[in-house]
DNA sequence: GCGTTATTGTTATGATCATAACGATATGGA
DNA sequence: TCCATATCGTTATGATCATAACAATAACGC
């Protein structure tokens, strides 16, 4: 049963080496909140989300993909980036078709329609992420982006 | 209809200066799937999610303390360190109970088989971080939680 | 004391996530 | 050719996430 006790409950020698906030892991999930949290403050009132933007930036910049492939390039999983393309698809910013020379691929491309959203909202995205980079000087972002980049590399 | 064509389906002029991989939410995003891959590579044989080890961590550190100020301290809504809670509890790694003080508030500490798996995996844990950061130096190590913990400050 | 406000926890909904299992199609080698 | 393998998409399950709405309790102001 829990105590209001003075003396934490997990009493004993703690490992005074180990701290919570300390860890990368938990420091990066904290830090994502925050930025997509920001992301979806100023794109939110188009109802996308920060995969959903990712996956329209993704095909405004590469052009028609197929699923998986537009999948990996967004680091989702092929169960995942299917739902998230069938939500955009269901409002009408992206269309899907199967690849007459594999039948196995679905092939993905933004419509006019997501593609005027996807220009429109790109000048938000950045300024969104100068915002949750604004307490960085120009040189640390700059850091932090490549520190990100290479904690990823295949 | 997608193409396979060799132009981009979205056609016309591009930003050039907007990159998906520049985004610090996109790199945010993708450095956190990879630390909690690697966190439950190790630990996942005990069943354990990066939300889950944190809130046991965060007992640990701290002792018995109220699921509301548990949730804000692992960074969950409500709602969401409900769900974990209850799910800790019912493997009995946690334990519940009404604060005679207050009403409201539902206290939750380790028990001591939960206090045991947390000092089991501490170790795991700190391992783990050492893999993620294995590409950088330590000098970049700390530059880097330094920067990230700053994206974070209220 | 009493009513307003604030805090805590719960419920519900919908969108990510990861994983496993499964068909359908392509590809490669015997 | 034929068969084993690989790839792609789908389905299912369960765990995070965020948000809104709600009840219960506490704290506060008058």
């Amino acid at each position: 049963m829990p105590r209001t006790s003075t003396r934490p409950a997990a009493a004993g020698r703690r490992d005074d080496r180990y701290r919570l906030d300390d860890q990368i892991g938990f420091l990066l999930r904290r830090a994502y909140q925050r930025a997509s949290a920001n992301l979806v403050e100023r794109i939110g009132d188009h109802d996308l989300t920060a995969p959903q933007f990712a996956t329209l930036a993704r095909l405004y910049e590469r052009g028609t993909l197929s699923q998986n492939l537009l999948g990996r390039l967004v680091v989702m999983e092929p169960a995942n980036i299917r739902d998230v393309v069938q939500r955009l698809r269901r409002r009408g910013l992206v269309a899907t078709g199967r690849d007459p020379e594999d039948g196995r691929q679905l092939l993905v491309c933004l419509t006019p329609s997501g593609l005027a959203l996807v220009r429109k909202l790109l000048p938000v995205e950045a300024a969104c992420t100068a915002k949750t980079l604004a307490r960085l000087g120009r040189a640390e972002r700059t850091l932090l982006c490549d520190l990100l980049r290479r904690l990823t590399v295949d």
